[in-house]
RNA sequence: GCCCCCUUGGCGGAACUGGUAGACGCAAGGGACUUAAAAUCCCUCGGCCUCGGCCGUGCCGGUUCGAGUCCGGCAGGGGGCACCA
């Protein structure tokens, strides 16, 4: 018989179109059976989808068709987390408006996904800047504000001086505007934030019930929340040195044993004392200058060089009223953290140390570990900050450093400076509250009207929602909802003169933090109702990227309990379920260098061998390209691959199979034509196989299956058990390989059943039904194709996952290894739990055991049932 | 700089709670079929050698009858650091 090759471009389409048309995927909220929702994170409508997206939407996919299989009734939906900065840089290039922009990318990268046989409901599509979202948003921020959750505060921006622009992170490159190539400076404007900080207990200790959390991402957020116990401490200012009116210094410090190897303080050059001090002293006011054009990002303040300034300013040690320490401005004291003021102690911490170094100031051992020697013991380029015992420190001499911690704070607590306690223990979050405003026109415009009379008015509900003006201009630097007066100037809700508008809109991450409970109910004119959204949520099964492990995780376990606080739904944590997976990287290709630097797409070039070498060769002109890294697929560096390049030739089915084998999901996988070409080969293999039987073999009994539709159904029913584990671990590339496996062992089998008795195909219709119900939320459509060819007349996306027998999954016999010194000599077979004694007795009458014992008796026989056997000879 | 993670053949990886290191796939080599090619099928495939062994999971050390797995240190790579999403 001879059997056509499985034509993918037919199969798939026509599948597709077959789950559409009978709603499969469809979800309905009175629905009896037990709910799952399985999300990935949202994609950005960057352009074009690359088939780096896709592998996280298969993964998901994997999930929703196994637990559709399984009697859940399933929600996987998608949308587009449309606001932010590409749609405006793309308007001021290419002056097209950003709304135009998106919804097109919107438009493509749908028809794209599509391609991939997602099992989507895409009834319940939605982008965040659709007008309808954004007004639920505003709605959200009013009750927020009604419940004190949102609130203005100061706070400083990256400030480009010739653009007249705000500049995010990623548009300051080496402490420049990205644009302008200007110095940027720290600007400080009023600021709308979350109160993120009022759940900080609650967000810390709820993440020890976050069990199906990745351990790793647990452990960034308890780092990043930043709980920490300490001493807030006041220090006397020197009245001959201290500027007018300034009397103390207060500190906060997480290790008041230290407090006798102090040898400076340092502030922040924001601090008010540094304001007073530049007031009098032109080199501080230079130096505070210069830390305000450090740019805001804390990574770039860390790896600057650390430097200060002496004020002149001394402060009096609080055991020693004749010790004065020098109080320097800091460029590595943020205002934020604490008090914005710290002491030094360079022989306990690496960055003290260096800067004690730099400026010569003394540095004093005062903990070292405990089997040193005081006289000998110094501290000269590496600070000790490990525990051990304290030295040179008066009363705390021989203490641990946690002893010393309360024996400071039990005194200080009981002095007293200008009548109050010198210190106080203090418990101390190193999260802030959460910075929403963003000076740009694409986002979510904060519902807020400012009245010379009535100060900040919220705007009326009935107002809602407030949105983007369509006629704007990107022709100059800036914020278009600033310059637009007819949008900014509107009547005060409260008093009725003319007021403005708030200009700023919402930082994308908020739209990205409710999202997954606007799902439960897309279209609702609330932004959630409630009974939908108790009953969808939590998420059971969250599945993104790792580079979201902290901000948009964490922003979206406050938004939950702050939607609960207003009513919105009744739960703490969104996620269930969180899986982090990796990228798809390729390589990339480029000519020229620095400026003059071009990419090359994989489809422009071809390989030839050179002198043994790999080189890769420009097809259109025949220059040579450098073969670059492993990267994350990306526009810019045009090293993606779409799904149309593959679904045109080997079908999605192939790039859903490749995508998931080999690499495991949590770690990156590299695109490769090879693998590509392999999984298609697999694809053909499962089809021929399947092919080959159609009209020999029917559903029968097979319950008196023997010999080779014995091993057939041994064979097919262990594999489907360990499948099934594997989709519930979200092992997909084991599942992978155990139906590999399958495979090559059912193949020669099947060439022999499929012509046998009656049982024998009965055996070979089983295990084949069984075989596409394993691969089936891998490749759906092949799946479907290969099912009809097997006779079934329902869809394989509607039938149930198929029950293992239990009698064929286990074996009667084992096969031990059996070690002699935990070197690996033998094997033997005995049957299963057989007795610790029979298995001894069987090992020491090997020939090999023998051989190797040489007639001693050994030491020890260590037998671990059903694994191994370990001889200590 | 700080926090988190990763490192196993030519390559991607498997080894579940400490129990046969290299499953499965890719690449490579050999063979069968074919006029030929494609496709398919079969075999080999960590290193070294005296073919019985020895070495081997980034590097150094430790715990254990037994370590890829646990602990300490080091090196290299990646992610995050609050305005990229």
């Amino acid at each position: 018989m001879t059997t056509e090759r499985y034509n993918p471009r037919e199969a798939e389409p026509k599948w597709q179109n077959a789950w559409a048309e009978a709603k499969l995927f469809e979800t309905g909220d009175d629905d009896p059976r037990p709910k799952y929702y399985v999300l990935e994170m949202f994609p950005y409508p960057s352009g074009r989808i690359h088939i780096g997206h896709t592998r996280n939407y298969t993964m998901g996919d994997v999930v929703a068709r196994h637990k559709r299989a399984l009697g859940y009734n399933v929600l996987h939906p998608m949308g587009w987390d449309a606001f932010g900065m590409p749609a405006e840089n793309a308007a001021m290039q290419n002056r097209v408006h950003p709304g135009e922009w998106t919804y097109a990318n919107i438009a493509t990268m749908r028809e794209q996904l599509k391609l991939m046989g997602l099992s989507i409901d895409w009834s319940r599509e939605f982008a965040t800047c659709d007008v309808d979202y954004y007004h639920q948003q505003q709605s959200l921020f009013l009750d927020f504000y009604e419940k004190d959750l949102v609130y203005r505060k100061q706070s400083k921006v990256n400030w480009d001086p010739v653009d007249m622009t705000v500049l995010a992170n990623e548009q300051v490159i080496d402490g420049r505007g990205w644009r302008s190539g200007a110095p940027v400076e720290q600007r400080d404007l009023t600021q709308w934030f979350f109160r993120i900080t009022r759940f900080n207990q609650d967000l810390l200790e709820s993440l020890d019930e976050l069990d199906g959390w990745p351990e790793k991402v647990r452990t960034m957020q308890r780092n990043w929340i930043g709980r920490s116990h300490g001493l807030q401490l006041r220090w006397a200012l020197d009245a001959d040195t201290a500027p007018a009116g300034e009397t103390e210094l207060e500190v906060y410090t997480t290790r008041p044993d230290t407090i006798f190897g102090a040898s400076f303080m340092a502030i922040a050059a924001d601090h008010p004392l540094a304001i007073k001090a530049a007031q009098s002293n032109p080199e501080i006011a230079a130096f505070c200058d210069e830390c305000k054009r450090a740019g805001t990002s804390l990574a770039a303040l860390e790896t600057a060089e650390k430097k200060g300034i002496d004020t002149g300013i001394r402060v009096i040690h609080p055991f020693d009223s004749g010790w004065t320490l020098p109080v320097y401005v800091a460029n590595f004291v943020l205002m934020d953290y604490g008090t914005g003021a710290i002491f030094g102690c360079p022989s306990g911490d690496q960055r003290d140390l260096d800067f004690a170094n730099k400026y010569d100031l003394p540095v004093v051992p005062v903990v070292m570990p405990a089997d040193a020697d005081v006289a000998s013991f110094q501290i000269t380029e590496e600070a000790y900050i490990e525990d051990g015992v304290m030295i040179n420190s008066r009363f705390l001499d021989g203490m641990t450093p946690k002893q010393a911690f309360d024996a400071v704070a039990s005194k200080l607590e009981t002095e007293t400076l200008d009548g109050r306690p010198k210190a106080e223990r203090r418990v101390q979050f190193r999260l802030r509250d959460w910075g929403i405003s963003r000076q740009r026109y694409w986002g979510c415009p904060i519902p807020m009207i400012h009245c010379q009379d009535c100060g900040v008015v919220p705007v009326a509900r009935a107002d809602l929602p407030v949105k983007l003006p369509e006629n704007i201009d990107f022709e100059k630097p800036g914020n278009p909802l600033d310059r637009h007066s007819s949008w900014k100037h509107v009547d005060c809700p409260s008093c009725g003169r003319p007021a403005r508008r708030e200009t700023d809109t919402m930082d994308t991450f908020v739209d990205s933090s409710w999202y997954f409970a606007r799902f439960t109910a897309p279209r609702a004119a609330d932004p959630t109702v409630p009974e939908a959204a108790n009953a969808w949520l939590p998420v059971d099964q969250y599945i993104g990227g790792i580079e979201h492990a902290i901000l948009h995780l964490l922003y979206s376990r406050f938004f939950t309990r702050a939607m609960r606080e207003a009513g919105h739904l009744d739960l703490k944590e969104p996620f269930k379920g969180l899986f982090t997976q990796g990228m798809v990287v390729h390589e990339t290709y480029r000519t020229g260098n620095g400026a003059n630097a071009e990419w090359h797409a994989p489809s422009e070039i071809r390989f030839e061998e050179r002198g043994g070498r790999r080189c890769a060769i420009v097809a259109a002109t025949g220059e040579e390209a450098e073969i670059g890294s492993l990267e994350k697929m990306s526009k810019s560096k045009k090293n993606t691959i779409g799904p149309e390049d593959i679904t045109q030739s080997y079908g999605a089915d192939t790039a859903r199979w490749f995508m998931l084998s080999d690499s495991p999901p949590d770690r990156d996988v590299e695109w490769s034509d090879r693998g590509a070409e392999g999984a298609h080969r697999f694809v053909q293999r499962v089809w021929r196989i399947a092919s080959s039987v159609t009209g020999k073999v029917a559903a029968g009994d097979t319950s008196s299956a023997k010999g080779d539709a014995l091993a057939l159904r041994k064979a097919v029913h262990k594999a489907l058990k360990a499948v099934g584990d594997d989709f519930t671990r979200l092992a997909f590339n084991r599942a992978i390989a155990r139906v590999h496996e399958l495979v090559n062992e059912m193949a020669p089998l099947v060439d022999k059943t499929k012509d046998g008795s009656p049982t024998d195909r009965a055996a070979t219709h089983e295990a084949l039904s069984i075989l596409m119900q394993m691969i089936a939320p891998v490749m759906p459509h092949l799946a479907e194709e290969c099912w009809q060819a097997l006779g079934y007349d329902q869809m394989i996306a509607a039938t149930p996952w198929p029950t293992f027998n239990a009698d064929l999954v286990v074996d009667n016999s084992v096969t031990l290894p059996v070690q002699i010194n935990g070197k690996r000599r033998g094997e033997i077979v005995v049957s299963k739990d057989a007795e610790r004694d029979a298995v001894e007795a069987i090992v020491l009458e090997t020939d090999f055991v023998r051989h190797h014992l040489d007639g001693a008796s050994p030491k020890k026989i260590i037998v671990v049932p059903n694994r191994i056997v370990n001889i200590v000879a």
